[in-house]
DNA sequence: TGCTATGATTCAAG
DNA sequence: CTTGAATCATAGCA
């Protein structure tokens, strides 16, 4: 009994030391002999505190319920709330309402432009847009690469909302699960709203931290399917052997200027069903592969223009010499051998 | 598996 | 912007 009184004492004597706000007559002690009810009853109460844990099972939840209904009880709760307040404030005063995370607000930020945490439709193919045009032009035929990108972002869209909405309810039910805790302890122990309220912000930046993660894997995996969706745009395909073909007829029945106008190649793109931004590549490749080995290509450049020669031929027989859309002045000759370049 | 053909990309020049 | 030139990377073939 002495050392538990004791130790009240200090205890008391510790938590009040220098603190204005404090009753006076809680800063002399306790269990005097004096006739100060008010003194007696607090020391009552702290000493019953002090003793509870000592005692068995049924002893102590009897104490604490005529703890609870002691009437100095509210008083005496108060006035531990506010020390504590008080003692928890000087420990970590200045930390809270910390910036937002520029890491997180950078995350955020991608998650939004890649179509994953902004509005739900559009976003994807946006993004794919995006992605392809970071590039240069796309092709009709990577319409099938497009849908295969848009189908694994909307994946990566639901599981991050999925997991988004785990997180969210997982932290609604610990912070509900912790704050009737803490109302409950409120009972037997002294814990201010505010207290509850400081733990419910450390828990929420916990789940945040959690949620960040998320966010950062959710990152990588976009990240990821981009760059494959653009090494695939960069995986060569061979044009069929039709649109070759009209290319090749094109250019040799053009090989004066083979410079076609930006209409001639909307049309060849047309007929090619390959891109204009294609058509330009074929003729840049064609142009430079041709002039580098002007040998290796006769053969070609003979067969094309005994083929113009054959279609002219037959379109003057059969009467509408019209519009044939060749040749300038080579098509007509079937042999190209000592064409000079002039270009 | 090595080689060639070929579509795409990059970069400098105009 | 277009073009030429160099280069990359893969398709397709022997």
């Amino acid at each position: 009994m002495d050392e538990q009184t004791r130790l009240m004492h200090s205890h008391t004597g510790v938590g009040m030391a220098g603190h204005p706000g404090l009753p006076q007559h809680m800063q002399e002690g306790t269990g005097g002999t004096d006739g100060d009810g008010r003194k007696q009853d607090i020391g009552d109460i702290l000493q019953q505190i002090m003793t509870i844990t000592d005692q068995s099972l049924d002893e102590a939840q009897a104490r604490k319920h005529a703890l609870n209904c002691h009437r100095m009880k509210p008083a005496l709760f108060n006035v531990l709330c506010e020390i504590k307040e008080k003692t928890v404030l000087s420990i970590r005063g200045a930390q809270e309402e910390e910036p937002p995370d520029p890491q997180l607000m950078r995350l955020d930020n991608m998650l939004l432009a890649e179509g994953v945490s902004g509005p739900e439709k559009g976003g994807g193919s946006a993004a794919a847009a995006a992605a392809a045009a970071a590039s240069g032009g796309v092709g009709a035929d990577n319409s099938a690469e497009h849908s295969d990108y848009r189908a694994k972002l909307t994946q990566i869209r639901q599981i991050y909302h999925t997991e988004l909405e785990k997180y969210e309810q997982a932290c609604n039910e610990f912070t509900t699960h912790v704050m009737n805790l803490l109302r409950e302890q409120s009972r037997t122990r002294p814990i201010s709203p505010k207290e509850i309220e400081r733990m419910v912000n450390i828990i929420h930046r916990k789940f945040s931290s959690i949620q960040m993660q998320l966010k950062q894997s959710t990152c990588e995996a976009v990240m990821i399917l981009r760059s494959r969706f653009l090494d695939a745009r960069r995986k060569r395909r061979n044009f069929n052997k039709q649109a070759t073909e009209i290319l090749n007829e094109y250019f040799y029945s053009h090989l004066s200027n083979p410079y076609p106008s930006e209409e001639a190649k909307e049309e060849l793109a047309k007929k090619c069903a390959i891109t204009v931004a294609q058509v330009s590549n074929w003729f840049g490749n064609k142009r430079i592969r041709y002039k580098k080995n002007i040998g290796k290509f006769q053969e070609e450049a003979n067969m094309y223009a005994a083929r113009t020669a054959v279609n002219a031929a037959n379109a003057s027989s059969h009467g509408s010499q019209a519009n044939s859309p060749s040749t300038p002045n080579s098509a007509g000759s079937s042999c190209t051998r000592d064409m000079p370049i002039t270009w």
